[in-house]
DNA sequence: TCCTTACGCTACGACCCGTAGCGTAACTGT
DNA sequence: ACAGTTACGCTACGGGTCGTAGCGTAAGGA
């Protein structure tokens, strides 16, 4: 349900083509694919889905809104898996989101999106709800399963657990996206490894010693 | 020096214009920021560099390249302070990397080049070079220093090193990024300080313990 | 049946792209 | 001083996309 009028419970007249949103969404992607995001004309979407150009105009205000919605549903995909240790649980999740990016229709696109919505609070609001949103809810889920389990302290304060979660929030989604689209180097199993313990060592580190001095410790590698 | 022809010692005939160059990506910047990336054109900069446009496309290939080239200059800005202990210095060059992307021409533009250079090869080693390495450079000389200050440990496997700095790297990067475009909060010094101590007990508590296992501690917050 | 809304189609002005062609300007070598 | 070479400004152009207006038709609701 993309189009923007919020909530209008019974109109009158011809009612929207459920299938032309699924048609123009799935040609969307296609053309993702094919064109890329800088070369997606709205005149190509429309002719992959069958539609009329103004049909576009009438559900989605141009390219941007209309992409936002078609890549959002790949992020439905997303889970948190119960792989019975957090650690577990955050490689299998940061390798998830990796192979979401590594797809052509969001690599091309997110972050296009992304920097269109700096001059656009609508859109960036679009992109909170449908996207960010999404991904934010598993750190959520997974802080929750650990304390469960016994594998992180409960957080007395809410508002510090909120921004514990925001925290970690950015620094996974973060680092993956980095990693993946600017170094452009493979978020593989190793990596996912690597980074799962550097994050969850400090969050248990820094739980124990919320203090601000750097800490020394000899050792091996990480 | 943006122009393509790698080094052609002595040429003869009229030489290109310098100052052309510096009118030219002072324009994209100012372009930058009174239209925003998707809707900068060619002509508008030409115009406000009082050069003609063909003269535009005799130096960059197109848009892109124009704009990376403009925007790389303020990386040089990004330096990295001695204040006397890691976290310092790792908490100053967040919040310095924060304010390089609080400011409209690069806040536009970042994101929406590193999504072009997802199907351009070219354009994306040009990014490398010319931003991505310059900011690697801070992580690597952040590490020599604090090895010199005995704050880590060195790391006597040189490619295990050049990993974890590369780890590093995606994770300080990808994190800032994240926070300030994406979830689109501010990046403040309570942020960088509550990053920082994750990140760099993160370091010291892995390199202690290699192992896979999430580590479990009771504790206050980060 | 009337009313209302969605749809397909065509056509349109506006804008931007990237290039070709030309005459002129600037600098280099002899 | 002169020819050779390259850069520059300017104009003009075909090709493409944008976003909208206008029209007749299709598909539901009262």
């Amino acid at each position: 349900m993309p189009s923007r009028p919020p909530a209008e419970p019974t109109r009158s007249g011809r009612p929207r083509s459920a299938a032309a949103d699924a048609a123009i969404l799935e040609a969307t992607r296609a053309s993702l694919v094919d064109l890329g995001w800088s070369k997606l004309t709205m005149g190509d979407v429309a002719a992959r889905a069958g539609v009329a150009k103004t049909t576009l105009y009438r559900r989605w205000a141009g390219k941007n809104e209309l992409v936002v919605d078609a890549v959002a549903v790949l992020f439905d995909e997303l889970e948190l898996p119960d792989l019975g240790s957090l650690a577990a649980d955050v490689e299998a999740v940061v390798l998830q989101f990796a192979a979401l990016l590594e797809r052509p229709e969001t690599k091309t696109s997110l972050m296009a999106v992304v920097s269109e919505s700096t001059r656009d609070e609508a859109l960036r609001n679009r992109i909170r709800d449908s996207i960010v949103a999404r991904q934010k809810r598993l750190v959520l889920r997974g802080r929750e399963r650990a304390r469960d389990r016994g594998e992180l302290p409960a957080e007395p304060d809410a508002a510090m657990a909120a921004r514990t979660a925001d925290l970690v929030f950015d620094v996974i989604a973060g680092a993956v996206v980095h990693r993946a689209l600017v170094s452009a180097e493979p978020v593989d199993t190793d990596w996912a490894r690597r980074f799962t313990l550097l994050l969850l060592s400090g969050l248990a580190a820094a739980a124990a010693q919320p203090a601000r001095t750097a800490c020394q410790k000899p050792g091996g590698s990480v």
